[in-house]
RNA sequence: GCUCAAGUGGCGGAAUUGGUAGACGCGCUGGAUUCAAAAUCCAGUUUUUUCGGAAGUGCGGGUUCGAUUCCCGCCUUGAGUACCA
């Protein structure tokens, strides 16, 4: 009996298909009481797009290596969830249909089942009762349910979570907006309790959308009018569209977006407790980019210095104060603990000194202290802080400690209506200085450095203080920057250009003035879009400072900066620094912010590099939104509607008036009181708005599919409480490392969001993550010559005819080492066959061109299929190529790249299957290398584990059938057993896949040479093997006389008691090379083996008469002896 | 520029609390079997050598009885990212 891979895989495909053998159970359903006792185990896969090139055998790795770990946790007694589904929205469907007109939900569908076919072929334990596909209406219902679910919550920085819009509705009522502490849009205008309540419907409408989590914003975007679309910054080349070249404007375009930026904080430290690459870890904090430092506000000069009179501490003394702040009493802790939650403008300080006096908390930038009552001083202080135009509020210990709620909201509302008013100060000094500019700088230790300024061409600040003498300069520099896009100013860092506002600054410590400019060098959607320059401190401002001549003070202590500015911070004094100069660093830049902070001009801030994601596409194929607008509001449909399917168009282009293409359904429109979508006739209908033209893009079906797999046929949630607490999380994900900022991060964002609104049990969707490594495709390569003339030797009327009549010459890679051999070599072929005289030979050059073969027509040995290469359609010019050959065959050249269809090295692993079997593509795809890395391909390395899995066939079938006895195994072979139990099961736990696979070799031979056919080691040897290659080991295990699938048999223990050794090859080293080996019994003492190897005459003869100076022993290990 | 990862035979790769470098497989060479081929089996395959050995894990140092493994400094390749203030 032969072992017939073709016949056995079909079989055993149809049976685990029939008997639903991998579908997992949720334990509320569970008929099968086993299942509900074992713990849980979710491995998954990221689900592919079905694009319409179907898979190559770079596609399954991962899969294989998941389905390995599913299967080896089944063995080990867990009731294990291993779904698969497509992520079927996307862009290629989507352009084909533009092509073709095809709808594309036609080609995704055909893709799927082509892609389902490949997938069965390979034997994966995919519970496909559970399949979900993003672009099917039953799926993107709960897509739609939860973007309903985002524009209903708000950020509370305060609870540091989100909550619903309503909590955000009655606070408003009761006082305005002053005290809420949310992430929000920049700038809110504040408002009463009162001036809430008598806002319009709409008016209020407006303002809530700048606090949803989606919410509507213009955002500026790279509009192409003659394509009718907006473009990514990478396609668009110098200034026009990368397809067609047409011109590309910016523009400002009402897009829906996500706050994700509420949740950066959350999810830097979300890393921490989950177990992912370092490397994607690393791209997500850089992504997310967090900077701490301050923001400090530069009062534009309107004519009048300002010396500053305050009172100054020195660091020791602020550091006294900082003791002080750390013992706080019962009740300044409970007030503590509700003020310290502020942040940004409502940020409470503890124990601060205000001029003399010590307070116990102050709002720096409200100008608010808190107090307890009770101070022997308070006349003076009251008085004191009155003139500084500081409110104070006071309290009593029992006030707090009775309740705190009630003192805070006097807090609050102490806040919102001061009762001071900050004018005395400002008006003396500030009155003319209107205009302030904030910046955000990472580095308030240089305040003292600052000699300019410099604001983003966009900043709105330009146009009010632009002095009449530059205005002129001043608009032809924002035309000319406005031309170009973001990313082309970005790319060009060479090139230095900035004119000068004619305003200027007021340095807030010393009141220096300085120059304001504007330069593109400042993007204005970072920070503030403004910086304070330090350019002795700052590469950029340096080489600004430098070309523009404007001074570069120096603030380092013993540093130079004539040739570069210095940007290290560690060790080095600042100088010329007033209060902080002779500091270092960390202290300059602590008290930097402290001072600022008292002088009310700066507070410390953290920043981060993340945006909100925009999440409108002017796309046909995703997700519809479900929303209607109303008076210019959108309007979300109740989810009882859900969902809202995609409407049918004629064409999947915008429309003329540069709609996206949802503008040309005919039956978009949305009847509020039949509560139904109707046509677009009916809009003249009061009742009836129309809906939301963008779709959402590919990543909000891919954010939550994860938890949809614990439940996927549950029409009325989500996903059913049990099967969330049940399922939690996944335990293993597996996928490319491509998706580090994109997926990734958003699936991590709209988990710690259903979270937040208690829809799913945890935070972070998946424990652990292994980024498998691309399967590089091998090219094979012929060699084309290309004659030139050479360039003095060319005339007109002999050129073209000498090399038209040159015919087509490839060369075979073997013949050639260099590209001077390349060329004689042809050369050589052309006057043999009398194309070329010698005096024209002279006058070419051939220069050698690698030309792309087809891999499936070159074999293992590198042998070209010549026949076939010259037939094959896209190789016409080469019909009547003449060959040169390396004794009778063409030996391509091989080159490792991407595998894709344009280098014709794509090998489809149909192919394979065919050939040898799924089992010998897992093993092989395994036995590669390590999952996470990079590696090549080669079609040639499969014949080692498919004669593997013939070996294995042999050792329990022969010619007349089972050939396995019950007799008692020998020592050994249970040895070897064992052995192979324990390697494979550290193997698997490891995810070293690839060694485990070469343990089932190692043993397959030592069992071959041993001829065992003990049933005792055969049997348990298939369990270990079956979750690489299930369809033979089903087989296997079935003629063994077993009823049930291999995959419920449990994983065979280990026993070390088979492994005990009683003697060791001991390898004797000289100064620590191994030079011969000795077999001593392991129960030997150290003495017992010196005496032992220092006799043997191996070691004499080594040693050559000479003593040993040193014996080092380790037992059971090694022994050196150093001479 | 910055961040991260990796450099071991002809090739993929193995070797972790520092202890026999090159497991396992491909490829190649020779042999057996065959009319022949496929398949299968056996032997060999890091380099060098005066056949005793000697050298050897990107390069240069260091720690150690002993380093592919730990430390310092470089080089190369790959990936990500960038006027981020």
């Amino acid at each position: 009996m032969q072992y017939n891979h073709k016949e056995i895989e079909e079989n055993w495909q149809k049976f685990w298909a029939d008997n639903q053998t991998f579908k997992a159970t949720n334990p509320a359903q569970s008929s099968d009481e086993g299942d509900a006792d074992k713990p849980k185990y979710y491995v998954l896969d990221m689900f592919p797009y079905p694009s319409g090139a179907g898979l190559h055998v770079g596609h399954p790795l991962g899969y294989i290596a998941s389905d390995i770990y599913a299967r080896y946790k089944r063995h080990k007694g867990f009731n294990v969830l291993h779904p698969q589904g497509y992520d079927s929205f996307g862009l290629p469907a989507e352009q084909y249909a533009i092509q073709t007109g095809q709808h594309p939900a036609k080609t995704t569908e055909a893709n799927i089942t082509t892609y389902r076919k490949q997938l069965d072929k390979i034997g994966f334990s995919f519970d496909w009762s559970r399949e979900v596909r993003t672009s099917d209406p039953v799926y993107y219902k709960w897509t739609q349910w939860i973007f309903i679910q985002l524009f209903n919550s708000w950020y509370n920085k305060d609870t540091d979570k989100a909550e619903d819009v309503s909590t955000l509705v009655s606070i408003f009522k009761k006082q305005g907006n002053a005290t809420v502490n949310a992430v929000a849009d920049a700038e809110i205008e504040s408002f009463s309790s009162e001036a809430w309540k008598a806002f319009s419907k709409t008016e209020q409408e407006a303002i809530l959308l700048q606090y949803r989590l989606s919410y509507l914003s213009d955002t500026e975007v790279n509009w192409c009018p003659v394509l009718g679309t907006v473009l990514a910054n990478d396609e668009i080349v110098n200034g026009v569209s990368e397809r067609g070249g047409h011109p590309v404007v910016r523009k400002k375009m009402t897009q829906w977006s996500m706050r994700i930026s509420a949740y950066a904080q959350r999810l830097l430290d979300g890393l921490e407790k989950i177990d992912w690459p370092q490397p994607l870890k690393d791209s997500q904090t850089n992504w997310i980019g967090r900077s701490q430092g301050a923001m400090v506000s530069f009062d534009v000069d309107g004519g009048v210095s300002k010396g500053s009179t305050d009172i100054k501490l020195s660091y020791k003394e602020l550091e006294a104060l900082k003791e002080l702040r750390l013992n706080l009493s019962k009740a300044e802790g409970i007030l503590w603990d509700e003020l310290k939650n502020k942040k940004g403008a409502a940020k409470f300080r503890k124990k601060y000194t205000i001029g003399a006096f010590l307070v116990d908390y102050v709002c720096l930038a409200k100008n608010t202290i808190v107090e307890f009552s009770g101070k022997e001083d308070e006349a003076a202080r009251t008085a004191f802080f009155a003139k500084e135009g500081f409110n104070v509020v006071r309290f009593t210990n029992e006030e707090v400690t009775e309740s705190v709620l009630k003192v805070v909201a006097k807090i609050n509302n102490a806040l919102q209506f001061p009762t001071v008013v900050k004018v005395e100060k400002a008006a003396s000094t500030k009155k003319l200085a209107a205009y302030k500019i904030d910046v955000f700088t990472t580095r308030p230790d240089t305040i003292f450095g600052v000699s300019f300024m410099t604001l983003a061409p966009e900043h709105p600040l330009v146009s009010k203080i632009v002095t009449g003498a530059q205005k002129k300069a001043v608009n032809a520099y924002i035309k000319a920057t406005a031309k170009r896009s973001e990313r082309e100013r970005m790319a060009d860092v060479k090139t230095i250009s900035g004119v000068f506002t004619g305003a200027y600054a007021l340095h807030p410590f010393t009141g220096n003035k300085v120059q304001i400019w504007i330069g593109d060098y400042v993007l204005a959607n970072y920070g503030t879009g403004a910086v304070m320059a330090v350019p002795c401190g700052d590469q950029r401002d340096y080489d600004f400072a430098k070309h523009f001549d404007i001074a570069i003070p120096n603030i380092f202590e013993g540093i130079d900066i004539s040739e570069a500015a210095h940007t290290g911070k560690d060790g080095t004094k600042i100088a010329n620094s007033d209060f902080l100069s002779g500091l270092k660093y960390k202290k300059a830049l602590k008290l930097a912010i402290f001072e600022m902070e008292k002088r009310g001009f700066g507070y410390g801030k953290i920043n981060y590099r993340l945006r909100d994601a925009v999440f409108s596409r002017q796309r046909y194929w995703g997700e519809p939104f479900p929303v209607y607008y109303k008076d210019g509001m959108p309007q979300m449909i109740d989810e009882k509607h859900l969902p809202i399917v995609l409407p049918e168009v004629e064409k999947y282009l915008p429309t003329e008036a540069g709609e996206p293409p949802l503008g040309r359904a005919t039956t978009w429109a949305w009847d509020s009181r039949g509560k139904k979508v109707v046509s677009n006739e009916k809009l003249k209908n009061k009742t009836v708005y129309p809906l939301e033209l963008n779709t959402m893009p590919g990543w909000a079906g891919s954010s939550w599919y994860f938890n949809r797999y614990m439940d996927a046929s549950n029409e009325t949630e989500f996903a059913s409480k049990e099967s969330l607490d049940y399922w939690k999380e996944v335990d293993l994900y597996i996928g490319g490392s491509e998706h580090a900022t994109g997926h990734l991060l958003y699936a991590r964002f709209w988990q710690k969001f259903l979270f937040d609104k208690g829809i799913v049990p945890v935070d972070e969707f998946a424990k652990k993550l292994i980024n498998q490594g691309m399967i590089l495709g091998t090219s094979a390569f012929v060699y084309r010559a290309t004659p030139f003339i050479k360039s003095d030797c060319f005339t007109d009327h002999t050129s073209e005819a000498t090399l038209n009549k040159l015919p087509v010459i490839l060369v075979s890679k073997n013949l050639f080492t260099s590209d001077a051999e390349f060329e004689a070599i042809v050369k050589n072929e052309f006057l043999d066959k009398g194309f070329l005289t010698p005096d024209e030979a002279d006058m070419i050059m051939i220069v050698k061109t690698a030309i792309h073969a087809d891999v499936s027509l070159v074999n293992s040995s590198d042998e070209l299929d010549i026949e076939a290469f010259k037939n094959q359609p896209i190789n016409q010019d080469y019909k009547k190529a003449t060959f040169i050959l390396k004794d009778g065959t063409y030996f391509v050249g091989r080159e490792v790249e991407k595998m894709s269809k344009s280098k014709y090295n794509v090998v489809n692993p149909d192919d394979i299957v065919e050939e040898y079997g799924a089992d010998a593509l897992r093993l092989f795809e395994m036995f590669l290398g390590p999952l996470e890395q990079a590696k090549p391909w080669k079609t040639s390395g499969i014949s080692g584990v498919y004669s593997f899995l013939k070996k294995l066939w042999k050792l329990y079938v022969d010619e007349n059938g089972v050939a396995v006895s019950k007799e008692k195994a020998t020592k050994e072979e249970l040895k070897i057993l064992h052995k192979t139990i324990k390697k494979v099961a550290e193997d698997i736990e490891n995810f070293s896949f690839n060694t485990s696979v070469s343990t089932f070799m190692i043993a397959v031979n030592e069992l071959t040479a041993l001829k065992c056919n003990k049933n005792e080691v055969l049997a348990p040897m298939l369990v270990l093997l079956s979750p690489y290659a299930p369809h033979i080991t089903e087989e296997l295990w079935s003629k063994l006389g077993n009823k049930e699938s291999i995959s419920t048999a449990s994983f065979p223990i280990f026993d070390a008691k088979h492994l005990i050794e009683s003697a060791k090859e001991y390898p004797i080293s000289f100064n620590g090379k191994m030079r011969f080996t000795i077999e001593l019994p392991l129960d030997l003492s150290k003495d017992e083996i010196e005496v032992a190897v220092l006799s043997d005459e191996k070691t004499i003869a080594q040693l050559a008469g000479a003593a040993p100076k040193k014996v080092i022993i380790v037992p059971g290990k090694i022994v050196n002896i150093v001479s």
